[in-house]
RNA sequence: GGAUCCGUGGCUCAGCAUGGAUAGAGCGUCUGCCUUCGGAGCAGAAUGUCGUGGGUUCAAAUCCCUCCGGAUCCGCCA
């Protein structure tokens, strides 16, 4: 047995001295159990790596705490070999625990239920080594290095610039900016890119229509933003078009823009301004960038001929002699297991006429996101960005001028790759990774993950950019966020009518509450599910919501400022018997916080989180309803339970951070 | 035709990767709780053949197969 054991990962200085390789897997509050199962287990029969497995696999939480704090069905997964019911087993390895407990202070008793070795945890302790990490550690409690020296990217957004973001764009967005928060979190160095693909046929049709005059049969409205206004014109731009049958136009646009400057140029300002406005909505939902990319430098900067060269050398990769592909560079991907099911193995890359396809340009960009291509791009810093938290960062995107700015950034070169682009895309993701494998790059093929995720629709329909029916249903992005606002704008003024006198005041907490409620509703489903868009789904304020979160928030925060002037223990004069259920249940979730961050970032998603600060809010709520702490029954209690308030409302300030939700102080 | 995903109370969804105790939430409905740190809250009630049928297992919402219903993908479109 270690003289001592350590279940929470230990502070940067203290990892560095040893533990750095697997001190983020000894994190959980499930290690002591662990530590103390082996001991006991070791003594029925001989330990192996897949007994070991098993063990950690059996820890889980019971039903109801009643039940106990943390159990083990692991008797269950032994009956067979050692030739003893479950029962037998649980009751042996529960009393061999309690023989060894003195030793691990954590652990009150074990005790063997039908079958299952439910363990109590001594809480006063528990608390107390809980409550010091937090006061050292405080916004960074959560945080670890398992990232360290690694970098991310994750692409999210890349619209079209030719309308604004409608709600399922900013699903998208949300779940990227969540997953870029989780790996900061993570200890990764993190880069968020925002793909602009302003040489695609979207692009095209529009200019078409803004060529033709056609925008004219759409009057702008004075309050609306320029990507609305053209979003609509572009959904125009198709009527008219399906009506005159006039798409070679469109074609003749899609060269022009190519090799036509002055169509370029005027192309580039439209999408520019477009871009702009897009960013407008982003930053609204507290949505940053760290590089924009356009497609036309990209395609202009010599990255595909780079990655065909590279493509060239391999034997999966060549030129079609004959058949109906004749002409064009493709890829073979019969052999590989996933693609055998497939109708057609082959993967057009180049067009008989020399174009490259869309798959061929993700293909590039994914070996350039490696820095596995290297072309060259312009670049310059746009602007900088403020987020929620008042931390600035710079914007940088790709440039057409044809000038060197003085400031250079280093972009690309990642370990891993995000990209959060629709279920629809999955093929062509699975296209792009296995070109990864094909080339020999397993690394960096197990390291790119496609975020799938499916649509936001509308009752009835899907929403299109084309069809334009995000206007009819105003969902778009910014509308959406206003309906919302006007929510909580009804909510406040009937339940704060004080506030009426402080209106600077009451439209900020307005404004964060709807962007609460937004973000929180367009994260807590599971990216496997869609969305069904209903308003009154989306601007709700009650239950498992983001203002719910808010709430437990501020109830803490005002206790904390009510209790700043008093007085309090600082040494825990509690015991064990004076903590209540809900208290323990408090103090349990509060110890997840770590799990989560790393649980969530591992498997890609962000409703873990979500899931997780529900939870965590409704443990406090529970809290507040049962356990006074400015009038506390004892002095003891009272310190007790301001720590606990306290330590609350440090890790929910970390989680909505991580949820990328401002934070208010009143509501 | 082939592939992938989804199907869980009236509604909207978790849970499935790694099978374990009484299948969890929220909304809606009904009943309570404001002289108590702010009720956007809390406590409780009712509502379930976990789409169907089979299989594996001591144990299946979870794994395997069948069928039914819905969505998506399988372009020299992007």
């Amino acid at each position: 047995m270690k003289d001592r054991i350590i279940f929470l990962p230990k502070i940067e200085s203290e990892v560095e001295e040893k533990h750095i390789s697997i001190w983020w897997t000894i994190l959980m509050i499930d290690e002591f159990l662990f530590e103390a199962l082996t001991q006991a287990i070791s003594k029925q029969t001989e330990m192996d790596e897949e007994l070991l497995r098993m063990l950690k696999m059996s820890i889980e939480i019971p039903p109801t705490l009643e039940l106990g704090e943390r159990s083990s069905n692991i008797a269950f997964k032994l009956a067979k070999s050692l030739r003893k019911s479950p029962f037998e087993i649980a009751e042996t390895l529960s009393s061999e625990i309690n023989a060894i407990r003195e030793k691990i202070k954590e652990i009150r008793y074990a005790e063997a239920v039908k079958g299952y070795i439910n363990f109590y945890f001594d809480f006063r302790h528990l608390f107390n080594i809980l409550d010091k990490r937090i006061d050292r550690e405080k916004h960074k409690f959560g945080r670890n290095s398992s990232g360290r020296g690694k970098k991310i990217i994750v692409e999210h957004t890349s619209i079209n610039p030719v309308k604004p973001l409608h709600i399922g764009n900013l699903r998208n967005a949300i779940l990227g900016d969540i997953m870029s928060r989780l790996y900061e979190w993570n200890g990764w160095e993190v880069e968020v890119q925002n793909l602009i693909d302003d040489y695609g046929r979207q692009v095209a049709t529009l200019i078409w229509g803004l060529l033709n005059n056609v925008h004219l049969d759409i009057s702008r409205n004075y309050k609306e933003n320029f990507d609305v206004w053209l979003g609509r014109v572009y959904s125009h731009c198709n009527s008219v078009l399906e009506a005159s049958q006039r798409w070679k136009e469109v074609d003749q646009v899609m060269i022009d823009m190519r090799n036509n400057p002055a169509i370029y140029r005027f192309m580039r300002s439209i999408c520019q301004e477009c871009v702009d406005s897009n960013l407008e909505t982003a930053w609204k939902h507290g949505i940053t960038y760290d590089f924009l990319v356009w497609e036309s430098d990209i395609s202009r900067s010599g990255i595909w001929e780079e990655a065909q060269s590279l493509l060239e050398r391999n034997e999966y990769f060549y030129w079609e002699k004959e058949g109906e592909n004749e002409g064009c560079f493709v890829a073979y991907l019969g052999h590989l297991p996933e693609f055998e099911d497939k109708k057609n193995p082959i993967k057009i890359f180049i067009r008989s006429n020399g174009v490259p396809t869309y798959v061929a340009h993700d293909v590039g960009l994914q070996l350039w996101k490696y820095g596995l291509v290297t072309p060259k791009l312009r670049i310059r810093s746009l602007l900088k960005q403020e987020n929620e938290h008042g931390k600035t960062k710079e914007l940088w995107t790709s440039t057409d001028y044809e000038i060197d700015f003085p400031y250079t950034r280093k972009f690309g070169n990642a370990d891993r790759v995000c990209n959060v682009i629709g279920v629809e895309q999955e093929y062509l993701q699975e296209i792009v990774r296995y070109s990864l494998k094909l080339l020999d790059l397993e690394d960096k093929y197990r390291n790119s993950y496609h975020l799938s995720y499916k649509h936001v629709n509308a009752p009835q329909a899907r929403f299109s950019g084309r069809s334009g029916n995000w206007y009819e249903e105003r969902a778009w992005a910014d509308a959406v966020l206003e309906d919302t606002f006007d929510e909580a704008m009804k909510v406040l003024t009937s339940k704060r009518p004080d506030l009426d006198e402080h209106p600077e005041n009451k439209r900020i907490i307005t404004t964060n509450v709807s962007i609460a409620a937004l973000r929180y509703w367009l994260a807590k489903f599971s990216t496997e599910t869609e969305i069904k868009f209903r308003i009154e789904d989306a601007t709700s304020l009650e239950g498992d919501t983001g203002p719910f979160l808010l709430y437990s928030y501020v109830r803490a925060k005002k206790i904390l400022e009510k209790s700043k002037q008093m007085k309090f223990q600082s040494k825990l004069a509690i015991v064990d018997s004076d903590i209540s259920l809900n208290e323990k249940q408090l103090i349990l979730d509060l110890y997840r916080l770590p799990e989560v961050i790393k649980s969530a970032a591992d498997s890609f998603q962000p409703i873990q989180v979500t899931k997780y600060a529900f939870e965590l809010s409704s443990s406090f709520n529970r809290f507040y309803e049962t356990s006074r702490v400015i009038n506390a029954e004892s002095e003891p209690l009272k310190s007790f339970r301001i720590k606990l308030v306290k330590d609350f409302h440090i890790i929910m300030q970390n989680v909505l951070q991580i949820l990328g939700i401002p934070l208010v102080d009143e509501m």
